[in-house]
DNA sequence: GGCAATCCATACTCTTCCGTATGGTCAACG
DNA sequence: CGTTGACCATACGGAAGAGTATGGATTGCC
């Protein structure tokens, strides 16, 4: 809680920089990543920053490199080790569902697709993810090109909810209606 | 084509500066609606802005209204005539799916939804929307829930589509392929 | 043609934010 | 305990863009 709100007066690294720009993107845009606003946040000045990175965008860059690397493996890793293939994608669906507090970077980013440095890294990001969908629809037993198509239709799903939930607030839905939905996305999408 | 290209010299209204507005919008996104770079465009200068248009902000608010007033019942109105319910979700996804330029505007303030402004508009554009994709499913022989449901994956599909498609430029579909997705999103999706 | 309203250009001010220059402070270490 | 290097504050320059003030140009209308 405290590691923004207090900065305990400990001095900052470069990683605290990357992290801080990361909660600021997922909070309020790629657009609103400003160093003195930042060095506010921090409880210091523009003269820190400047000594820890050379530019706003060596701060964007690398922020999104960190992003790239340890925001991956957190729900693919685990689904991986399911062995029934059959249940890797409901267990999949249910998992990203009930985690989506790593998600607001990502809807964060997906806003952010006029800046030509995030363009590449949600291309390869998305390019990953599809195709992780397209084999589990493979191994669930849709032929290839229906794999396909079917991977392309959940990975939009996906983003389109995270963009009508997170930042339109809609649908509004609550805990349970939010469950019926999700079980309505397995049961439409998923081959029985 | 010469109606941003060459001015023809004659004076503008306020209805220019929508329009030309909307269009900047659809092509470079709503942070890049710059009065300056506006007026460059039109080939004027600010003093012409600031004589329609109170401040920027204003122009945004009419662009938007002119957005969602004109834009409306272009899809919506020529499916709502379709006599047979069944044939209407099938008509819709074919339409909306080959007439993306119009959607080009959605797209874009899609990805501006820090902006307030924005922020009402697309909520009631998108419950409108939802709504009607809802009493189509109705029509179509669903449940009332399964059909609430089934319009929120279908429009969060659209969405993110609309996203993946547009600005990331992913998945890159020719002109087969992507026929070959809207069936499939057909045959999924709607119930036979 | 002349008058008034409409439309636009020019020339400012003000704010925000990036980046630089430079000196100060604090911790570690010998 | 003094020196060194890492970390930060302060002050500045410069670009970009919003908004204002004011006068000039152009059009419609009598």
């Amino acid at each position: 809680m405290n590691v923004s709100s207090k900065p305990e007066r400990t001095r900052l690294s470069a990683e605290d920089w990357e992290l801080a720009a990361l909660q600021l993107i997922a909070e309020h845009g790629v657009g609103a990543l400003a160093v003195e606003a930042l060095a506010r946040q921090l409880g210091v000045t523009k003269g820190s920053f400047y000594w820890h990175f050379r530019t706003r965008e060596a701060l964007l860059h690398a922020a999104l490199e960190r992003w790239e690397q340890y925001g991956e493996r957190e729900v693919l890793g685990q689904i991986e080790q399911i062995s029934d293939p059959r249940k890797r994608l409901p267990e999949l669906f249910r998992r990203v569902a009930h985690e989506l507090q790593p998600h607001r970077v990502y809807a964060a980013l997906l806003k952010a697709l006029d800046h030509p440095q995030v363009v590449p890294v949600m291309a390869r990001v998305s390019q990953r993810r599809m195709e992780f969908l397209t084999t589990a629809y493979r191994e669930a037993g849709l032929a290839p090109p229906q794999a396909l198509n079917r991977a392309r239709l959940t990975y939009a799903a996906y983003v389109g909810f995270l963009q009508l939930n997170f930042t339109l607030g809609l649908p509004r839905l609550n805990h349970e209606e939010f469950d019926a939905y999700v079980e309505h996305m397995i049961t439409t999408l998923i081959p029985a």
